[in-house]
DNA sequence: CTGCTATAATAGAATTATTCTAAATTAGTA
DNA sequence: TACTAATTTAGAATAATTCTATTATAGCAG
């Protein structure tokens, strides 16, 4: 948590209450909550904030690298604090999203025909499929 | 086409000018239209016609698997008739998305504690990065 | 500390994507 | 040819997100 608030310290990121909420809320959590999860937890502590408040702070934290958008869900974005090179994977039944720690970097080469024609910055691998709790 | 026309005959599935036009559009078509896209694509020969049938056609197509949703554009869902397992690439700068054809499936193992609470039903590679166009 | 200013919070309107509704039309078939 | 279930349509409704204008405040300079 301290580390957090060093990491914005002199970056022309206001710390405010408001952000300090989200960013507690956010650190270390691995539920890729949505837009809508954020501002929940944040009522909690805040009951009077607004929307935009979170859309503006997911979106500064975003620029800065230290959020990513997930685009697994067709139905909505949900933000991962991990920003570390990793992959999901979401029941198509309860839409819940998990994370999926493996590095097939080696393997995902592209073909030449497509390679020769972008200059790759990323990549991700979506999985699908019914959870556990699903099926029973 | 007289294939597209065949595979629907008896399904319950009427082939309306409006679906013809659309299907049209999409046979073999590689540029991952939007919603919008297929309906300014079917403004052309209808021009009364309605956002709605473009989304009750989509969704009439994709429940029958002849429809594939891309989600690999946070802002918004494309569309593709290429329903063959295959992966994605998108330009970060001007959104185009275009095919990856490569077979991935033996590199792409879950591990342990994801496969043991998982029924996985598919997954798709994303890629990201400046098309050599954006780059000029 | 105090005051300044750039940054952020807020309410609410606006926009965009998508879904729904209810009435009119029509494809496919009996 | 006539019927009926499926489809089209316009427009309203909903949902997610962005924008706008005003007010408030975090962090810094003096
Ligand atoms: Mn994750
Ligand atoms: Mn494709
Ligand atoms: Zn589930
Ligand atoms: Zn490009």
């Amino acid at each position: 948590m301290m580390e957090i608030i060093n990491k914005f310290k002199g970056k022309g990121f206001k710390l405010t209450p408001q952000r300090l909420s989200i960013l507690k809320f956010l650190d270390g959590n691995t539920s890729h909550p949505t837009a809508e999860d954020i501002f929940k937890a944040l009522k909690k502590t805040h009951p009077t904030v607004s929307f935009a408040t979170v859309y503006n702070t997911v979106q500064a934290l975003r620029d800065r690298g230290e959020l990513q958008e997930i685009t697994i869900d067709p139905e909505k974005k949900h933000f991962d604090p991990n920003t570390a090179p990793h992959h999901h994977i979401m029941c198509t039944a309860c839409k819940r999203v998990e994370d999926v720690f493996a590095d097939y970097s080696s393997a995902l080469q592209l073909p030449e025909n497509v390679s020769k024609n972008f200059a790759v910055s990323g990549n991700h691998v979506d999985f699908y499929g019914i959870c556990k709790k699903c099926r029973s």
